[in-house]
DNA sequence: AATGCGGACAACCGCGTAGTG
DNA sequence: TCACTACGCGGTTGTCCGCAT
């Protein structure tokens, strides 16, 4: 049979910890380590504390070389260049940060640089949208006079655009060469590997049958994916960044896949590769997974809110001929340059030199 | 001084996965 | 192979604290 409960919830204390039990337990572990049990921990120290509760308390706040609040800059930058690359894998964003554990990630996430972004975000866009509707009216108003919107109402306009799909249909689609797409399907790859093993490295063939387009070579190390795709702005090796590129643990690839999953950029779903598609479907990317992961905030409430109304809800990995472009893709991948732009990473490399 | 509000952080909860017998 | 449980993770909730009114 399996293993023994894991403890008795109702003899269990649960709430802020005390000193008394911090003193106990950092001790108690300093000394003979976790066992590998943590279940069987409290037990053995004589806390009325559930081995869950003793795990995260040791690894969020007791563990020794813990750095609590102060985020610096640099740190900043690597948290959202993750984030935008992976989602919210926090457990992975904090590998990438000596001494941060993925709660007080997850939590300065939360409560400051998302804000933080979207403040900014939405300033520029307002600022970029309000500038491209001057130059529309400048056209317009040689023309049709009559239907010129005062310069005045240009601050009213609201942030979140209303485009038609057609638009998006037309938008141009970034970072579209072959060779990106290639490198971006290996690297997807790799990463659904890694992620959850839904694919063998010899699994080219899908369920329905057709093959998968993966390139030939996947020999490239994760230093090279890292450094295909992320631009590194220091070149400091006591620098976090190289954490990155040093790290042999999955986020370079993770970084490397942002041009996969990215919404905004979504050539390598095109074509062939639409099984591509139905197999992220499969695993729960059942739509773009930018937005289903937290990402919310980058589209506005309304976006999310209006599955009826919001072509972006609509829109399967596998149909990309409107994904691409605004009103939702784009946002995003404005959104996503603007923050790489904002915290140093001007220059996104792509595999094969193509940008 | 009292109250309300919002931000920050700690801790809990639930779920998926891995390990064990 | 299956049933069961521990572990690890991400999302959510609860609590504390500072600030504004």
């Amino acid at each position: 049979m399996g293993r023994a409960p894991c403890c008795d919830k109702a003899n269990v204390k649960k709430g802020p910890w005390s000193p008394e039990e911090d003193t106990k337990l950092k001790a108690y572990i300093e000394q003979h380590g976790t066992g590998g049990n943590w279940i069987a921990l409290p037990h053995k120290i004589g806390l009325k504390r559930c081995g869950k509760s003793c795990r995260l308390r040791w690894l969020n706040y007791l563990r020794p070389n813990i750095k609590h609040g102060g985020f610096s800059e640099e740190e900043d930058k690597i948290i959202c260049s993750l984030y935008i690359s992976i989602g919210s894998r926090w457990s992975i964003i904090a590998a990438q940060l000596p001494g941060r554990t993925d709660n007080d990630i997850k939590n300065y996430w939360n409560t400051r640089l998302k804000k933080k972004l979207l403040g900014k975000q939405r300033k520029e866009h307002q600022s970029r949208r309000g500038n491209s509707l001057k130059q529309d009216m400048k056209r317009s108003s040689s023309s049709v006079g009559d239907s010129m919107v005062p310069a005045d109402n240009i601050n009213q306009i609201p942030y979140w655009p209303e485009l038609p799909v057609l638009a998006a249909a037309a938008a141009p689609i970034p970072h579209s060469s072959q060779e990106h797409r290639i490198d971006s399907q290996a690297s997807m790859r790799r990463l659904l590997i890694k992620l959850g093993g839904r694919f063998s490295e010899d699994d080219h063939v899908v369920n329905d049958g057709t093959t998968l387009q993966f390139p030939n070579d996947l020999s490239t190390t994760d230093q090279d994916l890292y450094e295909q795709t992320v631009y590194v702005p220091s070149s400091s090796s006591s620098s976090p960044m190289d954490a990155l590129s040093l790290s042999n643990n999955i986020g370079s690839q993770f970084v490397n896949s942002q041009f996969a999953i990215d919404g905004g950029n979504l050539p390598m779903l095109q074509g062939q590769s639409t099984t591509f598609s139905s197999e992220l479907q499969e695993m729960g990317y059942s739509n773009n997974p930018q937005r289903l992961d937290g990402m919310e905030f980058l589209y506005g409430e309304d976006m999310v809110d209006n599955r009826g109304v919001n072509p972006c809800e609509s829109i399967g990995w596998g149909d990309t001929s409107s994904l691409v472009g605004p009103p939702c893709a784009s946002e995003y991948g404005v959104m996503q340059q603007g923050m790489l732009q904002e915290y140093g990473f001007s220059e996104m490399r792509y595999p094969g030199g193509a940008q």
